[in-house]
RNA sequence: GAAGCGAGCCGAGCGGACGCGGAGCGGAGAGAAAUCCGCUUCGAGGAAAGUCCGGACACCAAAGGGCAGGGCGGUGGGUAACGCCCACCCGGCGAAAGCCGCGGGAAAGUGCCGCAGAAAAGAUACGGCCGAUGGCGCGGCCACACGUGAGUCGCGUACAGGCAAAGGUGAAAUGGUGCGGUAAGAGCGCACCGGCGUCGUGGUGACACGGCGGCCAGGCAAACCCCGCCCGGUGCAAGGCCAAGCAGGACCGUCGACCCGGCUCGGCGAGGUCCAGGUAGGUCGCAGGUGCGCUUCGGCGCCCCGAAGGGCUUCGGCCCGACGAGAUAGAUGUCCGCUCGCGACAGGAUCCGGCUUACAGGCUCGCUGUCGGA
RNA sequence: CGGGGAGUGGCGCAGUCUGGUAGCGCACUCGGCUGGGGGCCGAGCGGUCGCAGGUUCAAAUCCUGUCUCCCCGA
C-alpha cells in the first residue's frame, strides 16, 4: 500500500491540465477526474481536492477534504499508476458525511471509479 | 423562595489505536541537496468570524504648507491610538436594582415642512367678536328765532376704530391650567407649572439649587451649513533578496517628463507610456511582546465609615512568573472504552488594542424587592 | 488575505444624491380589429423596495447593524 502523504496537486495549471484533457464522472455527491500522464518518469498517483464555499464554512470544508482524502486513499489498491484525480465535492455531500460518515463517501467514490476505469486493478 | 438586574469565568474530560502540519535529533544513500525511515516535542478561539474603527510595520525622495475632502461630537479622566473604556451630568423607560441615547449650535445664513387647514414661519390677511370712544340714522327730553342743534338719554348701524380668546385641521399654530379683569379681550394682573435671560452659591467641568427680571425666539443639522478637535496615500498579494525565461518596436523626456491620491504652492531628478514577447518558482518578511497573570507601591474615580482606615474599579512603575502554531490547494480528525448535564457557534494566514455579530449548556460573586413564606 | 459594487412586480431596469405620488419595457388576463394565428389598439392584474433597528410628523430614499450575490488585485 503506498503511503499516502504529499501526494498532492498544487499548481493551478495542474488542475486546469485534469480539468481540460481528462475524463469525468459524477455522483450526486462529487465529481471524479481522471487524467493519465504520460512522458514523465514519476509512477505515483496524485489527488486534487476541491470543496467550494457552497458546502459551508471554514470547518465544514476542512471536515469534507479529510473525508475525501481518507476515502481515496483507503482504495488506493484500485488506482493505476501515472495517474491524477481531481475530486471535487458537491453542495449535498455534507449531509452524506453527517448521516454516514466515510463509508458513504467510500461507497459514493466507488460508484464513480466503477464508472471511470472498470472495476479491480488492472495489472 | 420564585422572578428580575449587573459583573466575571468555563465552553467537554480521561485512556488506547491509526493518521495530519512544523521543529529538533538519529539512521539509509556518497558528504551538506532531493527522497525515505525511526524517535522526541509543539500544534487554533472567545469569538480565531464580520473587516467596522484605531495603531505597529513596510513602500511611496522627505511625509511639507494652503484649499478642497473625510471623520468625530454632553463633561472630566484613561490610552501608543481610537468612533474604545471608566466615572459623572442631562433626557427617556422601569416599582426598584438598573437599562437605553451619533447627546455641540436652529437669536450667522440658506433650504424643507406633502395632505388637511384661515394661516406652516414675522402673524398678516380670511372668517369672526365688541359697541366703551368718535361718526351717521331714528326716537324721547331740553333750548329757542318753531324747524333747527351746540346739550343730554335710549335704540340701531358697523363708517372710523378696538380685539387676538374661540377657528373642533394638523406631527407641529407665538406657553398650559385656574381666578380676576373688560365693551369685547389679551401675561393686562395674580397663583402654580414650563421656557428664556441675568445674578449669586456649590462643582475641575457638563450642570444643579436659589433670587430677580420679563414674556421676546415652532420643528428638522443621521438637510446644506457654522463651531471645536482629528486625519498624507497605499496596504504583507506591503516590501527585500535569489533563480528561471524572452525579442524587440513606437512615442514622450533632463529646454525637467513621470511622480508626490484631487487643485495649488513647493519639491524630487531619469526615466515614463503603449504594443509585442517571456515568467508567474524559491526564500526572507513570519512571531517574545504598545500582549498575559500574581504580589506590592503610587495616582484618578466611586462606595462604606464618627475618625483612623477599608472595599471596588482603572491606569502607571518595580520585582517575580507563565507563555515554543506559523501553514502555502493551505495542518486538529476517524474508530474503540469510560464519565456527565450527550457537547453550541465555529478555525489561524503580518501582528496588536477595541467594537459588532453568532453561540448548547454550566459556574462564581454582587444587587433589587411588583409576588409568596416565616 | 486585501480592495470595491449591487439587492425594487415573474424577468430586465428607473426612482435614492435633493425624504411625502413606487414608474417604464417585456410577460400575464380580458375586450376589439381578422375566417383563424401572428401583429396592432384599448383596459386590467401584479411590488413586505433583501432583513432588523434608529433619526424624522413621515424612510425605497438618511444613519447603524446584518444576510446574500457579483467584480478586481501577486
Amino acid at each position: 500500500m503506498p503511503p499516502s502523504k504529499r501526494r498532492r496537486l498544487s499548481r493551478s495549471g495542474e488542475f486546469d491540465r485534469v480539468y481540460r484533457d481528462g475524463s469525468s464522472h459524477a455522483t450526486r455527491y462529487l465529481v471524479l477526474y481522471t487524467f493519465p500522464r504520460r512522458d514523465e518518469e514519476r509512477e505515483e498517483v496524485r489527488l486534487g481536492v476541491s470543496v467550494s464555499r457552497k458546502v459551508g464554512g471554514a470547518v465544514d470544508r476542512n471536515k469534507v477534504k479529510r473525508t475525501l482524502r481518507e476515502a481515496f486513499w483507503s482504495l488506493s489498491d484500485r488506482l493505476p499508476d501515472k495517474h491524477d484525480f481531481v475530486i471535487v465535492a458537491r453542495s449535498d455531500i455534507g449531509g452524506l458525511i453527517e448521516k454516514e460518515g466515510t463509508a458513504g463517501v467510500t461507497k459514493s467514490l466507488e460508484e464513480a471509479m466503477d464508472a471511470s476505469f472498470g472495476g479491480g486493478r488492472s495489472t
